[in-house]
DNA sequence: CCATCTTTGTGCACGCGTTCACAAAGACAT
DNA sequence: ATGTCTTTGTGAACGCGTGCACAAAGATGG
C-alpha cells in the first residue's frame, strides 16, 4: 500500500518513459492543429518548436512507439495523430465522475477539452442534498448516495475529485472500492491508494507558491551578474529584506546568520 | 527567446534543485496540519508519510535549506513552517492578476487557497465588456483594456491566464510587456516567453489523457503474471481490441502489426 | 542508375534526482 | 560523565531523462 503515489514511481509502462507518455498530449494537441489546417506532413524540428520541445527529444519519444516517419520528408501528420491517439486510449471512450460540484466541479463539468478527447462526463456527484437535481452544464446533479450505483452501472473507470480537502481520502476510498482506478485530485490533500490505483493531482496552490519561490530570486538579484532584471521585478524586493518574525511569536534560539 | 519552457530548464535556482522546490509546498502543507494540531516536533519519518514522500528525499531535500533539525528528535514544526515560508517567498505579499473570468476563471477567484498563502488577486480582468464591473468573488470585473494600468500601479509581477486558448499568447504578451515576470497558465497553449519569465503550466485534458494511457495499459493486463487486475478494470477492456480504423478514412499503408 | 540532399532514428555521454546505508550528533537515563 | 538510543545529514551508487552528433534511409533530380 503506497502512500500518496504521485505518479507512478519509475516502472517504464511498457517500454514508454513516464516523461514521454506525459509529452504525448502535448504533441497530439499540435498535431491535430496540423490537421485543422489540412498540413499533410511535418518535420521533427517544426512540431517540436509547435509543441514547445527540442526536435531531438520528439524524435526519441516518437521512437518508442515505432518507425512511424520517413526520413527526408518527416511525420504523416493524420497518420501520426491516430497512432498517438491509440497509444493513449483516445480512441475509446472515457466515462467520467466529478464529484463535488463546488465552483471548480462546475468548472470541471463545463470545461470543454474533456468530451473533445474521448472523455464523457458520466455524472456529477455532491454531498450536499440541495444540489441534487439541479442541472449544471447540462446534467443533473446526484447525491453522493448514488455514487457506488453510478460507478458500477457505467463502467466508470476514471474518477475526478473536487471536494474539499476535508472529504477528499473518503470519496477518494469509495470510487475506489467502487471500481474506479485512475483518479485526478483537486483536493489539497495526499491521497492514500492501494496498488494498482493511479493518481494524479492538480494543485492551484503549489502551482504559484513555485513561482513566488522563483519570482523571489529574480527580485534577490538586483546585483545580479549583470542589469538584466525585468522591471517589475525589483519593484517588489523591498519587502523580502527584512527577517520578519513568525507568526507565532518566538521562534527557536538558532538562528543561521 | 526560449519557446514555451514549461519550467526552468535545469538551472539550480541557488542550490536548491527544482524537484525540491516542487515539494517544498507539499511538505508545508503537512507542517501548517501539524502546527494546528499544536504539534510540537515531526520526525522526518511522520512527515514524510503525512507528505506522502520518502524519508530520505525529504531529508535531503530540508538538507539543501540548512540544518533545520535536531538528531534524535527531529524538526521543530513552527520553525521549519516559518523557513520554508521564507524560501518559498510567502512571508511576504504577493499580488496576483487574473485575465479570462470564464468558469474557470471565476473558479479560482474564488479559491481560497489563495489568500492563506500570502497571494492576494489584485484584479480580474475579461475581454468581454458585458463583465466590466460585475462581481466575482467580492472583486469587480475589470476590462482588458485597463491591464497595463493595472499590472504597474499594483506591482504585479504573477498573472494568471483562463482564457480561451486563442487569446493565452496575446494575454501574455501584454503581461510580460507591462512587467509580469511569472505566468501560470491554465490555457491548452504553449506560450512563447522571453528570457526571465517562468511560466508553468496546468492542462486538465492533459492530466486526463496521462490517466486514460495507465487505465488502458491496466486494462490489457487481462493475461497478467497474476490474477490482480480490479474489477473495473476488465469491464472496459472490451473496446480495446478491434484495431479501428482512423477518423478520416483511410490510414497509410505501412501497419506495424 | 547514381549522386546529392534532407530528415529520421539512435548510440553515447552527461547530469539530475532518488535511494541506500551509515557515520555523526544530540537527547536522555543511569 | 558515560553509555545507549534515536534520528538527522550526507557520501556514494544507480537509474532515468536529455541532448549531441552522426550514420542509415529514403526522396529527388539528373
Amino acid at each position: 500500500m503506497a502512500t500518496g503515489r504521485t505518479h507512478r514511481p519509475a516502472t517504464r509502462s511498457r517500454g514508454i518513459p513516464e516523461a514521454t507518455v506525459a509529452r504525448l498530449p502535448l504533441y497530439l494537441r499540435a498535431l491535430t492543429a496540423l490537421s485543422e489546417r489540412s498540413v499533410p506532413t511535418v518535420s521533427s524540428e517544426e512540431l517540436a518548436a509547435a509543441a514547445g520541445v527540442n526536435s531531438a527529444k520528439l524524435r526519441k519519444d516518437f521512437s518508442y512507439l515505432g518507425s512511424y516517419g520517413t526520413r527526408g520528408v518527416g511525420y504523416d501528420v493524420e497518420y501520426l495523430v491516430y497512432q498517438i491517439s491509440r497509444e493513449l486510449g483516445l480512441t475509446q471512450d472515457w466515462p467520467v465522475v466529478i464529484v463535488g460540484i463546488g465552483n471548480l466541479g462546475a468548472a470541471l463539468a463545463n470545461y470543454g477539452g474533456f468530451a473533445s478527447r474521448g472523455f464523457r462526463v458520466a455524472a456529477l456527484i455532491d454531498a450536499d442534498p440541495a444540489m441534487a437535481g439541479k442541472p449544471v452544464a447540462g446534467i443533473g446533479v446526484q447525491h453522493t448516495d448514488e455514487l457506488e450505483h453510478i460507478i458500477e452501472s457505467n463502467g466508470v473507470s476514471i474518477g475526478v475529485i473536487a471536494t474539499p480537502a476535508g472529504a477528499a481520502q473518503q470519496v477518494c476510498d469509495r470510487l475506489v472500492a467502487a471500481g474506479v482506478t485512475s483518479i485526478l485530485n483537486f483536493a489539497p490533500t495526499v491521497l492514500t491508494v492501494p496498488d494498482g490505483v493511479d493518481v494524479r493531482k492538480v494543485d492551484l496552490s503549489i502551482e504559484l507558491q513555485i513561482l513566488a519561490f522563483h519570482e523571489q530570486r529574480k527580485a534577490g538579484e538586483e546585483a545580479g551578474p549583470d542589469g538584466g532584471a525585468p522591471a517589475a521585478a525589483a519593484r517588489a524586493a523591498a519587502a523580502v529584506a527584512g527577517d520578519r518574525k513568525g507568526p507565532d511569536g518566538d521562534m527557536p534560539a538558532v538562528m543561521p546568520a
